[in-house]
DNA sequence: CGATTTTGACCCGCGC
DNA sequence: GCGCGGGTCAAAATCG
């Protein structure tokens, strides 16, 4: 099955490398007018509303990463309205949920603030997010199994102790236009599950970290509207450097971090994941599709938007977190679309929250 | 032969 | 209390 999907792309990618490298070009200069890319935001406010629609049905209210990005964090919550505009997509259509989408609606007074704060939700709800993110680290990953008596399948519930209600963890969703499910951020995942989504002809996949001890989970679901639109969710953080570095490439480099850490760094951005290699694909496309939005197209930074609105409690267990720089450096080409600009934004006000 | 995917069953929180 | 929807497990099937 996968080789399939490959191959399928490799026939449409080769007439495309070009284009992609001349992305890689691009790059550094996304790097140094990090301020265009929220511009186009700005223009496109009024349909704050359609993004935020999005969000809600694919249920994502942390961190939401499209693949606009943007590099404000105060726009975080808004940016997402660009995205759409990047895949000319008429948000009109989007939206099944009504009510959930009133509710969305209303986030956009209070943007970022908002986003943030909803990925705290579950945490807050104990008020207890600086523990509540440590613990789910640390015991989330600790399957237990306490007693056998029953039958097998009481146990798997493990209803653990206290009422913290679980996946506390951060998530975030990244918007990536691609053909392929399989987006290879140089973990290696786990699919352990897929389940058919709502309002949406394709199923939602659940995948695993494959590493021992280490919980991340992703989702990977297609937009129903946009069936190129590929939303990739992750939850929880790598504990582990990047296990597996595709053939070649710079590989793992454990010091590259600090320029990224640095930069992220402040808060928890920790959290910072790479787009996935196929994007081959999805930059030529881009290009094709929306002239305008150029700028964005290339740099698909999906990713860095998470970076800016970074969290606290985070850092402090995930300090170990090169997956970040490691797929960063991992591959020129695709790294490239990820890393740009938001890494050096973040937020700073924002800290306060904390 | 081990790792991974497939897939139906099952669990749980929530709204009615 | 029940049904729905989202998420997870685990046994069987596949892949490499
Ligand atoms: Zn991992």
């Amino acid at each position: 099955m996968e080789e399939k999907s490959q191959e399928i792309i490799k026939n449409e990618n080769q007439p495309m490398m070009a284009a992609n490298s001349t992305l890689s070009d691009q790059i550094p200069t996304s790097f140094g007018y990090p301020a265009g890319i929220f511009d186009m935001p700005c223009d496109y406010v009024e349909k704050g509303s359609f993004d935020f629609g999005f969000m809600d049905i694919l249920g994502i209210q942390d961190y939401y990463c499209t693949t606009t990005t943007s590099n404000n964090y105060t726009t975080a919550a808004t940016t997402p309205s660009s995205l759409f505009d990047l895949f000319q997509t008429p948000p009109v259509t989007v939206i099944p949920s009504p009510a959930s989408t009133s509710e969305v609606v209303n986030t956009p007074a209070t943007p970022n603030s908002t986003s943030i704060s909803s990925s705290s939700t579950e945490a807050a709800n104990d008020h207890d997010q600086t523990k509540a993110t440590k613990v789910e680290q640390d015991e989330g990953e600790e399957e237990e199994l306490e007693n056998d008596q029953d039958k097998t399948k009481k146990e798997l519930l493990k209803p653990k102790k206290k009422n913290q209600k679980r996946q506390r963890e951060p998530r975030f969703a990244f918007m990536t236009k691609s053909e392929v499910d399989h987006l290879d951020d140089g973990f290696r995942w786990r699919k352990y599950g897929q389940k058919a989504v709502k309002n949406s002809p394709f199923p939602r996949s659940y995948y695993r970290c494959t590493t021992p001890a280490c919980g991340v989970k992703k989702r990977v679901e297609r937009s129903s509207d946009d069936p190129s639109i590929v939303v990739t969710t992750y939850e929880g953080t790598h504990t582990h450097p990047c296990p597996v570095t595709p053939r070649g490439s710079i590989g793992i480099m454990p010091g590259t971090a600090p320029p990224f850490n640095g930069g992220i760094g402040g808060g928890a951005s920790s959290y910072i994941i790479p787009p996935p290699h196929h994007y081959q694909q999805q930059q030529p496309y881009f290009h094709s599709q929306t002239p305008t939005s150029l700028s964005f197209g290339n740099i698909t930074a999906t990713s860095t938007t998470a970076s800016s609105l970074s969290f606290p409690s985070f850092d402090q267990e995930r300090r170990f977190c090169p997956s970040p720089a490691d797929s960063f450096l991992r591959d020129h080409g695709l790294l490239q679309d990820m890393i740009v600009p938001s890494l050096q934004v973040r937020k700073e006000p924002k800290d306060e929250w904390n």
